[in-house]
DNA sequence: CGCTTTGATTAACGCCGTTAATTGATTACG
DNA sequence: CGTAATCAATTAACGGCGTTAATCAAAGCG
């Protein structure tokens, strides 16, 4: 049986997030190396060691706000397709799908281009020392992850089974490869098949490196503007799924 | 009239090439934040004023190790190519090309994995303060860069030449990015259409997306051994540039 | 009331980048 | 040759960092 939360949990919990919300002010206002326990606690009226009631260390806060940033891309992709569904009723399934899936790229891309830093933090170069946690402790960075890939998952899902689209057989797909795809299957209890995970995949690739490559700015040493290139990035993705691309567009 | 450079400005050059030699050793066996100029001093028998001599400040000496980690990632992948193209001896010329190119994005993926750190410090989250310098200061950094995407753009300009495969037209590229193509082939003085430009460019995200992902960890949520993803892109690589594959391998 | 727990403090250690002042050697040259 | 200038390095110091230990005041509670 669970414990209903003291008072006092409950301001301590108040007060973690908190933390975690000035940790992220300094991120976004005054870059990486700002977000040091040191320039947190002042910033609250605090002294540094304050902190370790409430964290561990250093590196375990970042953990912290990397999760919160996960939670909170998850929900703002979310709301983009929500939103997205709700300005297409109307239009038949196929093209709701579409429009909901472009909406939940473009919504990556959007989040991503406003909020570089926290882009950064969480998809960047992995920090110090994060892999080999990947499996000891419970890590809230890797649920909030998932939750993250989950929003893309269950749209991906729900479009294959509204509207299935080629994917390969079983056969045709790389043994180690399959071992592993049926892995993720369990793990996220899907029930798409290997194949459909395959191209879920694939398609995470395109948009992770186009995206990426913007934030980074990696793609300036031959474009001032890559926004063009995500919309062929989009016109690839959409045949692997079966959507019309381009839209019939209302608002550029 | 250039000068030759005296003996005091080659034993300069020399350390300046130990300094950052030193400093991708500490990079390497210990990791990022090992990289400090006081470490850097120490591991050399100095002390860390003393490096003040040889570059302005930290981040300075961090854009020549970068610069430096470009260098040998260029000369590491044309050397694959070069090597793919010595093997490939008797293939017809399709075939040399094909092999050609899919040694270099081989190459480029196994120098990234061998080289994790040294990747994040030239693809990973651009270094604070970075991008303001691209066109003040002659960094060392965007000249390095521009040679590796050479490497690229070059196997890629001789492979349309001698194969030309389909390209959009000039008018089915969007404007906005036109004009961006056609500045790019300008600064890198290529002849290769617009349509072949943008081709290039949607291989180079196809690749470091899926390198990245895989050196930075990001799909281990679903993977733990990427390698049959990376062979996966180079399959929807190939027939963008009209390349047969898989290839009749020789060796796995 | 007194004891314990809680949440904070201050002081300190060793690291960092950076600057200023200084020292020793080497070079340049009158 | 001898002296001045230059060079490459040093030491000392400043402020900031993560972290730890010792301390302290208030709250909770028997």
């Amino acid at each position: 049986m669970v414990q209903a939360p003291s008072r006092r949990d409950r301001v301590r919990a108040a007060t973690t997030q908190e933390i975690i919300q000035t940790a992220r002010r300094l991120l976004v206002q005054q870059g990486p190396d700002a977000v040091s326990l040191r320039a947190i606690a002042r910033e609250m009226g605090m002294t540094a060691p304050a902190l370790y009631r409430y964290f561990g260390s250093h590196e375990e806060l970042l953990r912290h706000v990397v999760a919160d940033i996960f939670t909170e891309l998850a929900s703002y992709v979310r709301a983009a397709i929500h939103d997205a569904a709700a300005g297409a009723a109307g239009l038949r399934e196929a093209e709701v799908m579409a429009v909901k899936m472009i909406a939940g790229c473009r919504g990556f891309r959007a989040w991503t281009l406003e909020h570089v830093p926290e882009f950064s933090m969480i998809f960047g170069s992995p920090l110090p020392g994060l892999e080999v946690l990947r499996e000891v402790h419970r890590d809230p960075t890797v649920d909030c992850g998932y939750q993250f890939g989950r929003v893309f998952l269950d749209l991906f899902g729900d479009l294959y089974r509204r509207r299935p689209f080629p994917i390969p057989a079983d056969d045709d797909i790389d043994p180690a490869l399959a071992a592993q795809l049926a892995r993720y299957r369990e793990l996220t209890g899907s029930d798409l098949p290997l194949g459909a995970l395959q191209t879920f995949l694939r398609c995470w690739v395109l948009l992770y490196g186009t995206v990426s490559l913007e934030a980074f700015g990696h793609m300036r040493f031959a474009l001032d503007d890559p926004a063009p290139m995500f919309e062929l990035m989009l016109a690839d993705l959409a045949p692997m799924i079966g959507l019309p691309y381009p839209l019939p567009e209302r608002s550029g």
